[in-house]
DNA sequence: GGTGTTTGACCATTT
DNA sequence: GAAATGGTCAAACAC
């Protein structure tokens, strides 16, 4: 029995296919194994998925590719699958075929697609493959679609999220939800209270609730936001200033730019101000002043200088778990469980706005139920 | 004068 | 060992 899955890539228009083909050349012979492509392998910007199935073995394997945005890696899939099948057992000719994949409607989720798509392959193979489903294209049909890719894009967030990450486990979680929730739709857009940083999911899918089919956009001017030919009309532009997307309350002063192999934009080095502080951060950004990546390195000795502020709300009330000292600065060192008394008492006064989740359909039993779990575990 | 940014040079690590 | 690359330093500069 053998079930190779090869899953995301990044397939550039030209690439080195040679280094893909060294790096997938069998290592050992049957067996069940996965094998992974990292971005730097190939290099490129819009993230498609790239599977070999070997689940019928009657029907010999073949190659599935998942592009959320078709036809654009459809070219480089087929590079890569004419580097791929001389490395795989020379039966029939291995066919590369186009599997479903929901539209992304904006220019910057093709990897959570793939994400998102992976994950149903992965939920296929551990329930519906044992149950008589004979591929996992059905899967991804119900599993994929707007919601569920949005739902994944704020998980992923919250992974990163720096003000998020910093503090306990439970209340990683209970920040998730209250992250979710309050999501503040702004004239900037959509940005995270606890760290600032825009929130990466489709602004027009917003409470929609559609999949993909029923709401097929206009795809002709969209790439991926890596090619920085992401049409506006799908993506709001910001009108903010610099750094105020980067803002998250600590005093940076910046020690040097660089422009870095692989990256769009500059690389900016910050260094926290404090005297005893020795946390830094690496800040890409766009020309509009949009962060295209930004990542921490340590952590802070010190509370937050300049408190973070609520941005100006339009349709949606605030329910961050921030005061003006900060999530962690309010919750820090809380290891209860989640939905424990000490956490409930640090949303009081919000519970009402708790009541539902549109997103995690969290619904507030109060103190029985467990917040965002279902969000964090789905 | 204080604070923060810019930018070329330098250094350490990786290939 | 050389080249490439990422990270940091520090002088010059701006506000
Ligand atoms: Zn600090």
């Amino acid at each position: 029995m053998c079930m190779t899955i090869v899953v995301c890539i990044a397939v550039p228009q030209r690439g080195n296919y040679s280094r893909i083909g060294h790096k997938m050349r069998p290592r050992r012979a049957g067996g069940e194994e996965e094998r992974v492509l990292s971005h730097g392998d190939v290099g490129g910007s819009h993230w498609t998925l790239f599977v070999l199935d070997n689940t019928h073995p009657d029907s010999g394997p073949r190659f599935v590719h998942h592009d959320s945005l078709p036809p654009t890696n459809l070219l480089p899939a087929r590079r890569l699958a004419a580097v791929l099948r001389p490395l795989l057992p020379p039966s029939a000719r291995i066919p590369l075929i186009e599997g479903p994949t929901p539209r992304q409607t904006n220019g910057y989720d093709c990897g959570v697609f793939v994400l998102a798509v992976a994950r149903a392959i992965c939920h296929w193979w551990a329930t519906r493959r044992q149950e008589g489903e004979s591929d996992w294209f059905e899967a991804v049909k119900r599993e994929v679609n707007a919601d569920s890719v949005k739902a994944m894009s704020l998980q992923l967030h919250f992974l990163s999220c720096p003000s998020i990450a910093s503090t306990s486990p439970c209340l990683q979680a209970v920040a998730a939800h209250e992250t979710l929730v309050g999501y503040a739709k702004s004239q900037e857009g959509h940005c995270c209270e606890a760290c600032g940083i825009q929130a990466f999911f489709p602004i027009e899918l917003e409470d929609s609730g559609s999949t993909y089919d029923q709401k097929k956009a206009d795809t002709t001017q969209i790439t991926c936001q890596d090619n920085l030919t992401v049409s506006h009309s799908v993506r709001q532009p910001v009108v903010t200033v610099k750094n105020r997307l980067a803002y998250d309350g600590y005093s940076w002063r910046k020690y040097g730019q660089k422009q870095v192999k692989g990256s769009e934009f500059p690389r900016s080095y910050y260094k926290c101000t404090h005297p005893t502080c020795s946390v830094k951060r690496k800040v890409e950004m766009t020309p509009d002043g949009q962060i295209a990546e930004i990542v921490y390195n340590g952590e802070h000795n010190h509370p937050k200088p300049y408190p973070l502020k609520k941005p100006s709300l339009s349709s949606v009330e605030t329910v961050v778990a921030t005061n003006d000292a900060g999530l962690e600065n309010q919750l820090e060192g809380c290891d209860q469980a989640i939905g424990s008394d000490v956490v409930i008492e640090a949303f009081s006064g919000r519970k009402k706005r708790l009541s539902r989740c549109n997103t995690c359909e969290y619904v507030d039993d109060k103190r029985e139920g467990i917040i965002s779990r279902s969000i964090l575990e789905q």
